[in-house]
Formats: structure tokens, sequence, C-alpha cells
DNA sequence: TAACAATATTTAAATATTGTTATATTTTCA
DNA sequence: TGAAAATATAACAATATTTAAATATTGTTA
């Protein structure tokens, strides 16, 4: 194989990573129609840009966005459409089982 | 709705950081067949038991397993199968073409 | 009950992540 | 050139995660 199957478990687990947080979610969801610059992002979370800022660099290191220059604005777009299949696979009702063992277990 | 959107993403968020970890998801990996005790898992893994308790224990919190005791073991299996489907949607196509991405911009 | 096997928990150290604030960089345009 | 706008980076504190080692718990069996 040209990759250890090792190497590519840590590929799987550092995409997981970089969607295990809320923010970065959010942003990949705003991403869905269509390349945003950091001006339209800023608001549309509502958290400070330096933020926004890391959390957008997070998802470029992971491949996941990229970013062009337009005169003062950067604008990011997601690279490959088929990271929504990962976001979407977490449906709703998964959720609801996963979350249904756990309450269960709790009470 | 039911719930408000910003707890359906930080839900999604939580599962995605469950499946982070290189252990946990050749642990899922290795539930794929079903049912195993920990007597299995440890030595698959090849990590210390404790570790591996640990992860476990990560994975049941987040409602991705659950165990059942049989004798003097525990068993663990997967709750909901669909979670092979968030798993797999992160292909290895899609890996390469997210690396690629990466590599591209690094040199 | 004592000894053993299997598993879980606790603790502590190292490291990573997150959010905030201040500052730097890049680009545009007067 | 220099000021303004948009974005990025750095530095810091707070918090969370990871691992290893030691210890505890649970169940079995003699």
């Amino acid at each position: 194989m040209k990759q250890p199957k090792k190497d590519l478990t840590r590929a799987k687990a550092r995409i997981f990573k970089a969607l295990s947080d809320p923010i970065r979610l959010e942003i990949c969801e705003f991403l869905r129609d269509g390349e945003k610059c950091v001006c339209e992002i800023v608001p549309h979370i509502g958290l400070v840009q330096p933020l926004i800022s890391r959390h957008l660099k997070i998802l470029k290191e992971c491949g996941i966005v990229d970013d062009r220059r337009e005169g003062n604005r950067k604008l990011y777009s997601i690279i490959d459409s088929r990271i929504f299949e990962v976001m979407d696979a977490v449906s709703l009702d998964l959720i609801d089982a996963l979350s249904a063992q756990i309450i269960e277990r709790t009470f």
C-alpha cells in the first residue's frame, strides 16, 4: 500500500479534529453556498475577527478551505465539497440516537 | 424547532471530537465486526490497558459505544452503525484531495 | 474469604486548544 | 506618501486533553 494504514488513520483523525469545533462547523456551513470574505464570516458568526481568522487558519491547514485575495479582502471557500458529506453523515437522527443512549444511561 | 441550531452544532462537534483521535478511530474500526472485550482490544491496539479504558470511556460518554458485562470481562460494541458512515465519509480519495492541497501550498 | 484476572479510576505532568487583547501586515486610495 | 480598511499574528491566561504510573474496583474460583 502507498500509505501505511496508521498514517491514514491519523489523517482521518486530523480531519475530524478540524470539524470538532462548533465555530469551525458553522464557518463551513456558511461556506456551503460559496465563497465568503472574512468580513462576511465575522458578523455571521458573531465573534471577534482574530478568533475567526484563527479558526480559518486551522481549516486551511487541514486542507478543508482555501483562500484567495480580492483587493482588500480575503475570500474563503470549501476546497472539496465532499466534506459536506462528512458533516451531513452526522444527521439529526444519528445525534438523537446517540444522545438517547447517553440520557438513558444517566438516569 | 425542538432544539436550537446551536445545540445541534455543538452535538455534532462533540461527535467529531470523539472521532478525532487515531486510537479511538482504531477502536471503532476494530468493533466493526462486532462486540469485543477489553482484553481483545488492548493487544489489538498495542497500548496499555488504562489508556484503552479511558478512550473507551470517552466513546461511551459520547454515545458511540456501549458495554455489557460478561462475567469477568466487559464487552464493548458500537451502538449505531451509522457512525461507520461518518467514518467512511472521510474516504481515501478525500484524504488524498485534502492532503494534496496542503502539500501544494507547502512547496 | 483469599488470591487472581479483568477492567476502571485517580493523579500528576506534559501538551494543546480556546478566547482575549494588542499589534502587525497587506492593500487601497486620496 | 500616508491614512484607512481588512485581515493576520503574537502573547497571554484559562481550560481541556493526553499519557503514564499507581491504585482501586469488580467478578471468579479455589
